[in-house]
DNA sequence: ATGGTCGCAACGCGA
């Protein structure tokens, strides 16, 4: 089984570069982040025609999360989690779905950017971290043989050489010691990052300004962070650097995981 | 080329 976490960058935008990969790269469950639309706006039919089912969780323009599975996988306990935007306390977001698939459970997550160290989105990104490690953790303790993973976009570079230059992320969200102390928090509860053992460099996003991927000025901040009972299963990792070249990529690239 | 981006509900804002 080859599980996968993309944030795609809008969908609709995105159809093209996404199902032509998942064509090719032979992926049986694909989380999505930053879908950019609702339920009812998602692109069902392109994904259909390839063999995966969808599941869907988006609520507005500016996030969303989901997953495309193939058909033949079993699915269970579908979450929905709704996440609270302060400030804007009208307004709920869709950042984290879970769901168990042939007994594997996994989420696609996409956390709060934070925007500034001094910003309201800043405490909502912490406090957000905090809220998932807790639950995780429960669920862990609850059964510590769970085969399970939190796939997705962190917003955080846990370690300096995850950004092209950490002198010029002083002062910035990302790399502050309040975050990567949340990022290490999942590692303290018994999560393992399977990929950085395989591919100790390497970037999974690059910015569309200031020519950021030409001169591979990128970011490390999509994981697969697994449980240790799915993480002794990963047998081959990858950091699909290819997706950022051509047209009309998204920002990010896709993170894989093969389980034996 | 000394500044160069996308996406959305958009002529502004978030990433």
């Amino acid at each position: 089984m080859r599980i996968a976490t993309w944030n795609v960058n809008s969908i609709r935008a995105r159809v093209a570069r996404v199902t032509d990969y998942l064509s090719r790269a032979d992926i049986d469950i694909l989380a999505m982040q930053e879908i950019k639309c609702k339920p009812e706006q998602f692109p069902r039919a392109e994904f259909e025609a390839l063999g995966y089912e969808l599941i869907i969780h988006g609520l507005n323009q500016w996030n969303g999360v989901a997953f495309a599975y193939k058909k033949h996988i079993q699915v269970s306990d579908i979450e929905y989690e709704f996440s609270q935007m302060p400030a804007f306390n009208d307004v709920f977001e869709a950042r984290a779905l879970g769901a168990t698939f042939d007994g594997v459970r996994l989420w696609s997550l996409y956390v709060p950017n934070g925007r500034e160290l001094d910003h309201p989105h800043y405490t909502y990104k912490l406090e957000w971290l905090h809220n998932l490690a807790a639950t995780t953790a429960e669920q862990l303790e609850a059964d510590p043989d769970l085969q399970m993973a939190l796939m997705g976009d962190f917003n955080i570079a846990p370690l300096d050489t995850d950004v092209w230059d950490i002198a010029e992320f002083a002062g910035s969200t990302h790399v502050s010691e309040d975050e990567r102390m949340a990022f290490e928090a999942f590692e303290q509860i018994g999560l393992t990052d399977v990929v950085r053992p395989d591919h100790p460099e390497g970037y999974t996003y690059w910015d569309y300004k200031q020519l950021r991927f030409p001169k591979n000025e990128g970011m490390r901040i999509d994981f697969i962070l697994a449980s240790e009972t799915l993480a002794e299963r990963v047998s081959e990792t990858e950091m699909v650097r290819a997706e950022r070249k051509g047209d009309l990529p998204s920002d990010h690239v896709p993170v894989v995981a093969s389980i034996s």
